[in-house]
RNA sequence: GGCCCGUUGGUCAAGUGGUUAAGACACGGCCCUUUCACGGCUGUAACAUGGGUUCAAAUCCCGUACGGGUCACCA
């Protein structure tokens, strides 16, 4: 078979030189995991850092995968992040096609030019003639035995005559191998311990392996950031591209983002993937912060800090701060980060986002959504706890005359009663319907009847909530509500205490 | 089971031979206060384990335990 030698000229001359390259590689699946979502943002960190280029590719060599709409999802959740791409599918670039179903005749070229180089070999062998082998009770392991290595021409050339099927797969020299790796070091193996992997199968397409080198050395790619699961691979990898003669980019490995001490985190077992996060009330930037901080830490005069907007983690993201055990995603702390989030908008962003979520129980349009959320910025970790905060706006449900019992406050039902009976013609009295009309009338009223405030306060605003907790004190409230439900609430609430 | 990797409070983590072993979340207490929050102050709590090396070890070496990964014509 002619190796056609040119072509292989023509694609190295492609790629750019001298600059920091890195590529996010997602497969399709349809959602953006947690720990993809840190993997790409880690990724584009770097390239963002170097001022150099970061590629999106398409992984879609899985033909029995395919995920109707799965790429939208991930240029859509890349857009929301802020991660844009230099290159990829939908931008183009000079080293394209990004999208891998795309490049398949790519592979099968260089699969054959490692075999011109001896680094690989047609194996006709069928599925099941490269068993697996016991080594213990219940466990077995897979490792190809390497027979059609061991082909003379004739034979193989028969073989293709014939019209058998067949993958190809590298062939593993002897001897051991070094692979350097930033956040696990160096690690050495020994050759026999690597398996002979299928680089082409029957099918033609090249397996993710054998497609993830060819296109990461084609593209450029000078820092290769993954899972560590991978990791056990590595050397295989740097055999291909040893093979080729290619320069080997530099990994970063990292650990995955645990559920639990066992368990990565997983769609599959009811962890939320991203767009799950956000559906549950939590901001982007929060998200991307506790992502980026979960496996990695700022090194130096950063190491204490821990709010760090995108621009500022393109500013103090260091490989080198990359940890190597697995991290336990915890949700307590994505609340934090969250609360942190929603309290640092402006007022009137916080009220943009907040409205929604205010409407779904607030329908009264008579009520002013952006002062309830004013009162609601301090007062909530996740966009989603809203709507049962605020649904006593609405209608006052029925409430226990417990409520107005407060050891703290020092009330009961009959002083509460009391307090009502008295707050009742001030409220009615006052002229115009401010906070302050009402906070001044309230406070004066109690320093006339010498009592604390919360002795007045407690029963009013029980009263006009009908509950334990509230957003926001009784003046607030009462002004929220509007002078006449508030009087009207409170009437009502005397009727209860009377009762 | 082989091979590879990991192990600092409940969680995220700083730490690179000499530190009172940071900080954050969570949890407790106090203050503030018109409920709850916010904010401020404060407390409990950690180097998996056994051996070395060294004047000195969370830091270096070896073993053990525990955990993770990998061993596909999946990525």
């Amino acid at each position: 078979m002619a190796i056609d030698l040119n072509f292989f000229e023509e694609m190295e001359a492609r790629i750019p030189a001298g600059k920091v390259r890195t590529r996010f590689a997602p497969s399709p699946t349809g959602y953006m995991h947690v720990g993809n979502l840190r993997t790409a943002l880690y990724t584009w960190l770097i390239a963002r850092h170097h001022q150099g280029t970061f590629i999106l590719r398409i992984e879609d060599t899985d033909q029995v995968r395919q995920v109707e709409g799965a790429t939208e999802v991930i240029y859509k959740t890349l857009l929301e992040c802020g991660l844009d791409h230099d290159e990829g599918p939908d931008v183009g670039g000079p080293v394209g096609p990004y999208i891998q179903t795309e490049r398949r005749d790519l592979y099968g070229k260089y699969a054959e030019l490692l075999i011109e180089k001896g680094a690989a070999y047609r194996c006709f062998c069928g599925k099941e003639e490269a068993e697996d082998v016991d080594v213990a009770a219940g466990v077995s392991i897979h490792k190809y035995d390497g027979r059609c290595s061991r082909l003379s021409q004739e034979e193989i050339a028969a073989n293709l005559a014939a019209g058998k099927s067949f993958v190809i797969r590298q062939k593993i020299p002897a001897g051991q191998t070094t692979f350097h790796d930033v956040t696990f070091g160096d690690i050495t193996v020994e050759n026999d311990t690597l398996d002979d992997q299928v680089l082409i199968k029957s099918d033609g397409l090249p397996t993710y392996n054998f497609a993830n080198v060819v296109d990461d050395h084609l593209m450029g790619i000078t820092h290769v950031v993954r899972g560590s699961e991978y990791l056990s691979s590595a050397p295989k990898y740097n055999l291909l591209y040893q093979a080729f003669g290619w320069t080997i980019p530099t990994y970063v490995h990292c650990s995955p983002v645990m559920r639990d001490q066992h368990n990565k985190m997983s769609k599959r077992h009811g962890d939320p993937s991203y767009e799950d996060l956000i559906a549950q009330g939590y901001l982007t930037p929060a998200v991307l912060n506790y992502v980026a901080l979960l496996g990695w830490a700022p090194k130096g005069d950063l190491a204490e800090r821990e709010i760090f907007s995108l621009a500022e983690l393109v500013d103090a993201f260091d490989i080198a701060g990359i940890s190597k055990s697995p991290a336990i995603f915890d949700m307590a702390k994505l609340d934090y980060f969250n609360a942190t989030y929603l309290r640092a908008l402006s007022p009137e962003d916080f009220a943009r986002v907040a409205t929604p979520y205010i409407r779904q129980s607030v329908k009264n349009p008579a009520i002013d959504a952006a002062e309830i959320a004013a009162l609601l910025q301090a007062r909530c970790e996740k966009l989603t706890e809203i709507p049962e905060k605020v649904d006593f706006f609405d209608a006052l449900a029925d409430y226990d005359v417990e409520f107005y019992t407060n050891k703290k406050s020092k009330t009961d039902a009959v002083i509460s009663l009391d307090m009502l009976e008295k707050t009742l013609p001030v409220l009615e009295a006052l002229p115009d319907w401010t906070v302050d009309s009402i906070h001044d009338a309230l406070i004066d009223l109690a320093a006339r009847l010498e009592v604390k405030n919360a002795l007045l306060m407690w029963p009013l605003r029980i009263a006009v909530a009908g509950k334990l907790v509230t957003p926001g004190g009784a003046v607030e409230l009462c002004h929220i509500l509007g002078k006449d439900e508030a009087i009207r609430r409170i009437h009502c609430g005397c009727a209860l205490l009377r009762s």
